[in-house]
RNA sequence: GCCGCCGUGGCUCAGCUGGCAGAGCGGGUGACUUGUAAUCACCAGGUCGCGGGUUCAAAUCCCGCCGGCGGCUCCA
């Protein structure tokens, strides 16, 4: 039940025309007209019973004597709520309401009726108060499972270790002197602080590269992308998804939004309020998916799945997933609001086939990075686990040590609070010592039966699957953030920044000498082009050193300059930046099959895009 | 959400003890026709984030809001 109370000078109302849903009334109840009064405006609700009704005449009584106010009106107001009772109902408890508050002078608007009001608040800080009531019943329900899960999280206490090499160590027992950033991974983890105060590099980059940048007529954390950005965005997209479909996941697509009143998404989402977009529909009101986990696990409780489908994976790209982190959470690419993430759930038929999986899937993992431009080394690893599964799984757990071969950060938990008993994370920690996950699996022990998913077993009988949650890059925009950083971190170091090659916007760019030689350079541009690689030329009216400079600000990976020269020899004369620095530029000469051939042996098979933008950089707009 | 700092042409910033709104880059035009990280000249471009207040006068001082950054909190 929602409420309304304004403490009035007076309050006027008269009946215009009934509703469908309009209570039969006398004469005298068709106007009224009424001084001092505190003017109840009121909404039944679903789930509202005679509890409810006794809780807010308490509160109407507790007012009332507050501002001194003799008279009572109870005005039924449906605006106030968009859950609302069905009419008997709610005209039931309005007249249960209206009985309990004999001792005051009551008066009660007819229900059902088009209304006019004529009303003058008194102003003062007690005139305008509203109030929301729930029943015992289901504010004891919601209350045990919002305390409980805030008293799980509270009570959790964590405990850090390093495992290395098949081995645990207490995390105060650790040397680290060889391992720094495993080191700082490990502060921010167990602190969760850092004493920085600059804008963080990527956030600099991302614009001046025009990648992407700020909006401000959408709300904080939904970014736009430029050309280059969306073409970059869209290559991780498409790589991530072919990867997935290749470990034997099935592609699928499910709604970003789902209603607030499903049962099963409901109690889920009352564990953390606030932290959803909610939508309002027709009659109902929706949240925004914060991740595919719904979708896809509503799509398997109405499947029908044997033993022998498993271990079973749908996979999602997840454009966008809509998480309302606090406004001081969010930073450039790293936190967003809206993102794009591959969501892969695979179902397994018992531990030992989740365990498996989990194991592949941190193979795939530390492969998809690996393709993207994200090495080990560029990475820190944690696993969060709970105490008793680590007892049971020493030996499995020890045994992912091995797979990279470096130590790994474990947090481990007395009990399981989320619906996991074992994850991983790839970190990655950027160029002010900040960690954020990109890659990571988990293993879910709870969803099954809360979605009511099953499987039916050799013996006929129904099992709960476990459930796998994987996403092999982490979000798209967090990937982009990281090679901007690592990018950076580069420069740093004094080496000359730039994207892996199949990610590069413009992989080529041609620079004619001088106006004579631009027929040519476009001419090989378009032979280029019609061999998958991204090229454009520069012909503009500037200095060949402008364009060089230009060419080498945007990070792109081989400049070509054609003049007389290369015209005679059939040649180019190509910048390689990757293996050049700031005061020694490495320059060769090559045919265009040689540079063409080279870019497709370092793109390999990854995915490849056209160039969407214009090829002649003086038809090219700027976007900052 | 709380605390602190910031918001001036497209970009980076100066001006801020109140008194005519500036520079460089970028853009346009012209000259030059160029050999590897910024060619020269001229021109255009601004409700100083938004709203209110103080004042003869506000980019400048005060209040509120919006946005960004950092810290705290948070991160299913």
């Amino acid at each position: 039940m929602k409420l309304l109370l304004i403490h009035a000078n007076y309050m006027e109302y008269e009946v215009k025309k009934a509703t469908k849903i309009a209570e039969k009334i006398d004469e005298d109840q068709k106007s009224k007209s009424i001084e001092e009064p505190l003017v109840v405006f009121t909404a039944v609700e679903k789930g509202d019973d005679e509890d409810v009704v006794d809780k807010a005449v308490k509160e109407i009584r507790d007012t009332a004597e507050k501002v001194g106010a003799k008279r009572v009106v109870i005005y039924p107001y449906a605006h106030l709520s968009s859950n609302l009772s069905s009419p008997d109902l709610a005209v039931k408890l309005l007249k249960l309401m209206e009985a309990k508050l004999l001792d005051f002078e009551v008066y009660r608007a007819p229900f059902g009726w088009y209304k006019a009001f004529r009303i003058s608040c008194k102003g003062h800080p007690l005139s305008e108060l509203s109030r929301e009531i729930k029943s015992d019943k289901e504010s004891a329900k919601e209350d045990k499972e919002l305390t409980q899960a805030l008293k799980d999280e509270e009570k959790v206490k964590s405990f850090w270790y390093i495992l290395h090499a098949g081995k645990l160590y207490n995390i105060n027992e650790f040397d680290f002197s060889e391992y720094p950033k495993l080191k700082k991974f490990a502060d921010y983890e167990m602190s969760k602080r850092r004493a920085v105060d600059r804008t963080p590099p990527h956030v600099e980059l991302m614009r001046r590269l025009q990648i992407a940048d700020y909006e401000d007529a959408s709300d904080s954390g939904h970014m736009r992308y430029y050309p280059k950005g969306r073409l970059i965005k869209s290559l991780l997209e498409d790589f991530v998804t072919r990867k997935c479909i290749e470990y034997g996941a099935m592609e699928v697509e499910t709604p970003i939004m789902y209603s607030r009143e499903h049962p099963t998404l409901r109690r889920y989402l009352e564990r953390f309020p606030a932290r959803q977009y909610i939508i309002k529909g027709d009659k109902r009101e929706f949240f925004l998916r914060f991740a595919a986990c719904f979708g896809q696990f509503l799509m398997c409780s109405d499947a029908v799945i044997t033993y022998k489908n498993l271990p079973l994976k749908i996979y999602e790209l997840t454009r966008y997933s809509f998480r309302k982190e606090q406004r001081g959470e969010l930073v450039g690419l790293r936190r967003l609001r809206a993102f794009t993430m591959p969501d892969m759930h695979t179902l397994t038929k018992d531990m030992e086939q989740a365990k498996n999986e989990f194991i592949n899937q941190y193979r795939l993992s530390v492969e998809t990075l690996r393709a993207i431009g994200l090495n080990p080394e560029d990475y820190e690893v944690a696993i969060r686990i709970t105490r008793d599964f680590y007892e049971e799984n020493r030996e499995f757990i020890n045994s992912i040590s091995n797979i990279l071969g470096k130590p790994i950060l474990i947090e481990m938990w007395d009990r399981r609070f989320f619906y996991f008993v074992l994850k991983f994370e790839f970190n990655f920690v950027d160029a002010l010592d900040k960690a954020s996950a990109l890659s990571t699996v988990q293993i879910d022990v709870e969803n099954a039966e809360r979605y009511d998913i099953s499987y039916v077993g050799e013996d006929g009988k129904k099992r709960r699957p476990y459930i796998l949650h994987c996403s092999a890059s982490g979000a798209i925009e967090r990937c982009i953030y990281a090679l901007l950083e690592k990018a950076h971190i580069d420069m740093e170091n004094g080496k000359l920044p730039m994207l892996p090659v199949w990610l590069s916007p413009v992989q080529v760019r041609i620079i004619p000498v001088s106006e004579k030689f631009l027929g040519y350079a476009v001419n090989i541009a378009e032979r280029m082009n019609a061999s998958l690689i991204r090229v454009d030329v520069d012909d503009r009216d500037e200095t060949l050193g402008k364009k060089i400079r230009d060419a080498s600000t945007e990070w792109i990976p081989y400049i070509a300059v054609v003049g007389e020269k290369e015209v005679e020899k059939r040649k180019l004369a190509v910048t390689i930046r990757s293996e050049s620095t700031l005061k020694s530029q490495k320059k060769t000469e090559m045919s265009v099959e040689e540079l063409i051939e080279r870019i497709r042996v370092e793109c390999g098979n990854m995915p490849f895009k056209p160039l969407p933008l214009p090829l002649k950089l003086s038809e090219r707009p700027s976007f900052r």
